[in-house]
DNA sequence: AGGTTAAGCGCG
DNA sequence: AAAGCGCGCTTAACCT
């Protein structure tokens, strides 16, 4: 329960509640999708949350412990060098002194502003102060450190269960706009995966003895929606193949053959790939890129050109959105934008850029929702000691016991990709181990 | 003392 | 005027 809740009174929650539902009610059952997405996703998946977040995840409070003061030492060590290139102290967790150091005593040049006017020194401008100046890189090192022994490795230890020795998270179910649900005290959906130094922090995700940790997720399961819901023929036929789509998307903006892709080619395409799911201009493909506006837009072109149900898409729900007010997921759930109108360009276009993205994000949180429901159901159905423990969007992770590892091995992936029927295939990858990074 | 906002960054 | 969607958490700085 979110500590907020605390301050309230129960029979005053149920008032509102009550009030809230005969207001609700009605508008949700003369909906078909509403009713649908309501009674089918999110009442069933309120049980199967309550259950998770009982369960909890096992966590070894020793290893982020060591972790913790392994980072402490090598950041008191950047420290010192931070203050040797600069020549003077100062605290390394202060943008605004950082800014004074920079750009007053050390004269650097700015190469952005914050929105409030201060001179920004974010992880992009320093990356490319770093080229050319050396105390840029040691203040990055020193923030990736920093980043994880505070949020991670110094804060999770603390949030284990002495009793029990797992950490109980809260899933909210009606926060994100969007369906998906958002994991809070601790957020244990962003764990760090993507550095190997951060990936470290998952090897305390662990297995009790006699279990291991099993973790199944959708592969690419936004891009294979938009070829669902836009139809496009090249994109679909894409999956039907088993394509790796990036390549596949590569072959065609340059014009060569899937096996003549380089691999710059094919991070372009994926770039381009996941920046259209997000709404992306040519202004940040090539900001992103490193390259010309007048190359990305070409880019873009040329992606269009060739898979021009994609195309449509994006203009079809521009004009949804803007006639209805709201767009929906392939189930039904909607997402209403009140500033798809606006006078303002900007706010207009951003929620454009939210419309095209919502039907995207909102159907992959949906078929999640399904496969933990359908998931629960075979558990129980066949009273099996396996547990879900996580929920990280496009992913499933379950404590399961060694004498049912096969069992879950063989059915998790066919129930994940069978809980609905689009016109691609969806496809799942399942993995094992002692521990959440093994698993992966 | 406690709350809020800004800046920054972790994930999908 | 802004330029890539959706979240939660930490620290510093500022405010009451």
């Amino acid at each position: 329960m979110p500590i907020e809740r605390a301050a309230h009174y129960a029979a005053e929650d149920a008032e509102v509640v009550m009030h809230l539902h005969q207001v609700l009610y009605p508008q949700i059952e003369a909906e078909p999708g509403l009713s649908f997405v309501y009674q089918r996703i999110e009442l069933p998946t309120a049980q199967v949350l309550y259950r998770m977040e009982r369960a909890g995840v096992l966590v070894d409070a020793a290893t982020l412990e060591r972790q913790s003061s392994e980072l402490g030492a090598r950041m008191l060590e950047l420290e010192r060098k931070a203050y040797e290139a600069a020549g003077d102290s100062f605290n390394l967790n202060s943008p605004k002194q950082i800014g004074e150091i920079f750009f007053e005593r050390l004269k650097l040049p700015v190469i952005k502003k914050t929105a409030s006017g201060a001179p920004s020194t974010d992880e992009e401008v320093l990356e490319k102060l770093a080229a050319d100046y050396p105390l840029p890189r040691i203040l990055l090192d020193y923030r990736a450190l920093a980043k994880l022994k505070s949020t991670y490795t110094d804060k999770l230890p603390r949030m284990v269960d002495a009793n029990t020795g797992r950490v109980h998270t809260h899933y909210a179910q009606a926060v994100a706009v969007t369906g998906r649900l958002a994991s809070s005290d601790p957020n244990l959906q962003n764990i760090p995966i993507r550095t190997a130094e951060g990936r470290r922090i998952r090897e305390a995700f662990v297995a009790p003895a006699g279990h291991r940790i099993v973790s199944a997720d959708y592969s690419q399961i936004e891009l294979r929606i938009m070829a669902h819901i836009s139809g496009d023929p090249g994109l679909t036929e894409a999956f039907a193949r088993g394509d790796d789509v990036h390549r596949a998307t590569a072959a065609e903006i340059f014009g060569v053959d899937p096996a003549g892709v380089s691999s710059e080619q094919r991070r372009y395409a994926k770039v381009i790939n996941f920046g259209l799911i997000y709404g992306m201009s040519a202004f940040g493909l090539a900001s992103n890129l490193g390259i010309e506006r007048d190359a990305a837009r070409s880019y873009i072109e040329r992606y269009f050109a060739r898979y021009p149900g994609v195309a449509a898409y994006m203009e079809q729900t521009r004009a949804n959105a803007r006639e209805q007010g709201f767009v929906e997921t392939v189930f039904g759930r909607r997402l209403w934008l009140a500033e798809i109108r606006s006078p303002s360009g900007p706010r207009r276009q951003a929620a454009e850029r939210a419309a095209i993205n919502a039907p995207m994000q909102g159907t992959a949180a949906d078929l999640i929702k399904l496969a933990m429901i359908a998931v629960q159901e075979w558990i129980d159905r066949e009273r099996l000691a396996s547990r879900l423990i996580m929920q990280v969007h496009d992913e499933l992770v379950l404590e399961v016991p060694e004498g049912e590892l096969e069992l879950v091995r063989g059915q998790l992936p066919r129930l994940m990709a069978g809980v609905a029927e689009l016109s691609v295939p969806l496809e799942v990858e399942l993995g094992v181990g002692r521990n959440w990074d093994e698993a992966h």
